[in-house]
DNA sequence: TCTAATACCTAACTTTCTTAGGTAATAAGA
DNA sequence: TCTTATTACCTAAGAAAGTTAGGTATTAGA
């Protein structure tokens, strides 16, 4: 498991960027979801992941669609058509700044 | 530059690994060395560095000699034997934060 | 029947930044 | 000489983004 000190900062963009790669998805599929992609490393706590989802709805990065499945309630979250174009800026801010660590950390990763 | 919120959790290992490579350093000097090796993507404000410098100390991570340039002030930070235990283990932690982050955004670092 | 898993949520608190100050010596340029 | 930039230390208020710890409720399984 990860210090999560490092999340901070990245839990927005791991939601986007799985939301891209997997289409629609409810808010407990995107934890297990990223369990599972981290081998058990990155374990979203629902009180950072929630409010997370608001905000970007809030954002109008995500747009969102409740289900009835019986009497529980599932809520898909898809990207919005800005929410698209984002991913990539954030996905890249994230890979530059790898490699700005990597230079400041004198370390290689690979 | 980077959007300040993926620095989070990562300033003292940048602190710590920087003292590690150079030596002695005081704290002004240390804002000017990540700066270079950054290329400028980095700049650490010294509302985050000195508190977190000092945090470093009380955790005695760090030792301090203070020194005077005729009136001027300098204060050099040097790592503790337990400090440099630690940073180790926060790069290595870092490096497998990474390589998680490499799965679940389903990227390259290269 | 009781527990674990599924599924949503909020609120208090903590950590760690940013922003915006303050002080003061020294160097450089108009 | 005066003014500004740089060097060099610091703190405090506020914001952001997590954790921790609750709450509610359905469904599946032992």
């Amino acid at each position: 498991m990860h210090s999560p000190e490092l999340l901070k900062g990245t839990l927005q963009t791991i939601v986007l960027k799985v939301l891209k790669d997997h289409g629609k998805m409810y808010g407990y599929e995107i934890t297990q979801c990223v369990k599972e992609l981290s081998d058990g490393n990155l374990l979203l706590t629902e009180g950072a992941l929630y409010p997370t989802l608001h905000k970007l709805e809030a954002d109008g990065l995500l747009k969102t669609e409740t289900v009835m499945l019986g009497r529980r309630v599932r809520k898909y979250y898809t990207l919005t058509t800005e929410g698209k174009s984002l991913v990539k800026e954030r996905v890249n801010e994230f890979i530059r700044f790898i490699q700005t660590m990597e230079n400041v950390l004198q370390v290689d990763f690979k």
